[in-house]
DNA sequence: TTGTAGGCGTTATCAC
DNA sequence: GTGATAACGCCTACAA
């Protein structure tokens, strides 16, 4: 049996408040007993335990970072951000994935039994409730990928309506007029498509209901949904893919069938993630502050813990002209 | 204040062992109570305490991966390989990294404090000795990048110095002699430089010790030693990065200096990440099966944890030939 | 300055 | 079937 705080009192011949004290610099004790104890605790091997302390205390130390995955890109960048500003102010976290479906009730626990002091969410499969209910019990948090507002819940997001807007009037400042999109469920598809149509309308492009091509946000998938596409006979003159991964695939997609992007059909992606710009051709995007957003999102949460008010945060986006899209009259 | 068990108890009327029996369906409990119990947790949103909980039954379901870092190519590819296979057992866990120095106490809180039921450890930032006494307490170990043994410990690993000295064995049946190394500190890197050297000496390669030099595993820094070696006049026929991300670094470096690679110089690198086959000139590796690793690495602490003995596991690497190395007579 | 004792929220043993 | 009650390991009034 792993040795107690008890065994460490009996050992250097004090009481447990002693060894408490002496371990926690709390009270007053003699150097003497001081030194018995801290002896006592080297020869024992003690560490005190961690779950028994949380307890008692009501907290534990940590904040958590919960994501749709771990690994990638995206969800990468935002764990370096919040990584980073988590160790300026010497704050330690976990991370767990709550990607897969029955991870949910796993995420529940580390969540729902309040075992972090404080979260950084950027995964729609957990839903708004647990984290209301969670805030309730006194833990802030910040979810990055919806809006939400409570008394201890903050948001840290971008304009998805704005950016996908702009990248419709850049599109018909092009002189381009017929899109197709390449969108992916969630709240950010959902937004992006919308700023989207608000464009189309705006300023008289066309986007054809069976021109919008639901895909999954992964490159392969993408790749397959545009060969498709294309096989139909669709001949747009811009796609619009709404991430990255997506606008990838698109244009493999359309090489590998002999059409020329951006000659043929230009293509835009949106996140802006590493890769955009090694890509051939280099993807024109627009800039989605990952890293930022993480770095926000610690920033918000570290405040609302000491004590501060919850918010909504908005990052601002840039458009970035690259290589897959071109001027109509250019061709 | 949360709503406790005994909350729960009174609003149903009921014992609070009767609460905890009906909720973990262990003893038998009348339909009537059951109900009642269930009704009162509803309402008053009762969810149990996790550290009360862990306290109790001395684990809390969770294993940990603990990392140098939990982004990146090297340590995202082992992070899916354990996730992957962490699912297929619906186990929990949870992800810390380690890397800069200060947080090595905090892991170490995690770790020391028995925060979780297992752990995964890549990062030579934390001490044998912190594992040891570990997996003296009970917690099984898996370690990713030194070989440790003992009663709860084991490594799972590639056999380094051999694939160094066969990336040696290439360079030599290639017909190239004159070897330069750009190389990197920790367990890896000397294991790998090792197995270069008994190649070296094997095959009557040249590899002068001003020939080695020392790189700190990325990229960026490999492009400014390269720079300064080629500057100084130095022109072996490869060089050998012991990872890839200095290899890329390394040839980047080259033909800035209008060095061409492989006509050149060779260059050859390790680990065989995702970006090696992108790269342009695609590069020469050895392939270190990091998905696998991680999922043998999960495999074997899962093992553990149910008892199973300890052990040493060796995952095969396999050369990679791609463009970036070329005969000698080739050229 | 030091020790005793109560309680954090659970589970589990034992009587009833 | 059900309900007291004793742990689990720690912190911290409160006494001494």
């Amino acid at each position: 049996m792993a040795v107690t705080i008890k065994h460490v009192a009996e050992a250097a011949g004090v009481s447990v408040s002693t060894v408490s004290y002496t371990l926690n610099n709390s009270g007053a004790v003699s150097q003497e007993k001081r030194l018995k104890v801290m002896e006592a605790v080297k020869t024992l091997g003690y560490v005190p335990n961690g779950m028994a302390k949380s307890l008692k205390m009501k907290k534990n130390g940590f904040i958590g970072y919960f994501a749709y995955s771990l690994y990638g890109v995206v969800y990468g960048e935002v764990l370096r951000g919040i990584e980073n500003e988590m160790d300026k102010h010497d704050q330690e976290m976990i991370a767990a994935r709550c990607g897969r479906l029955q991870s949910i009730t796993h995420i529940s626990r580390l969540l729902r039994e309040r075992m972090v002091d404080g979260a950084i969410v950027f995964s729609e499969t957990i839903p708004n409730e647990v984290l209301s209910t969670l805030a309730d019990t006194g833990c802030p948090v910040v979810v990055l990928d919806r809006e939400l507002s409570g008394p201890r819940i903050s948001s840290v997001l971008i304009d998805n309506v704005n950016s996908a807007f702009r990248v419709g009037e850049y599109i018909h400042s092009l002189g381009l007029r017929k899109v197709a999109c390449l969108f992916g469920d969630g709240y950010d598809g959902q937004k992006r498509l919308l700023g989207l149509k608000e464009a189309v309308g705006e300023f008289g492009l066309s986007l054809p209901d069976h021109w919008c091509v639901r895909g999954n946000w992964e490159e392969d998938h993408a790749y397959q949904e545009t060969i498709k596409f294309i096989r139909k006979g669709n001949r747009p003159e811009v796609i619009f893919a709404l991430n990255d991964e997506m606008a990838m695939g698109c244009i493999r997609a359309l090489r590998d069938m002999l059409i020329r992007v951006p000659e043929d059909i230009s293509v835009i992606g949106m996140d802006d993630i590493a890769a955009s710009s090694l890509f051939s051709p280099s993807l024109t995007t627009v800039h989605r502050p990952l890293y930022e957003l993480g770095e926000m999102a610690a920033k918000t949460l570290l405040d609302m813990m000491n004590g501060g008010p919850s918010s909504k945060i908005i990052l601002p986006t840039a458009l970035v002209q690259r290589e897959s899209c071109i001027k109509h009259w250019a061709i």
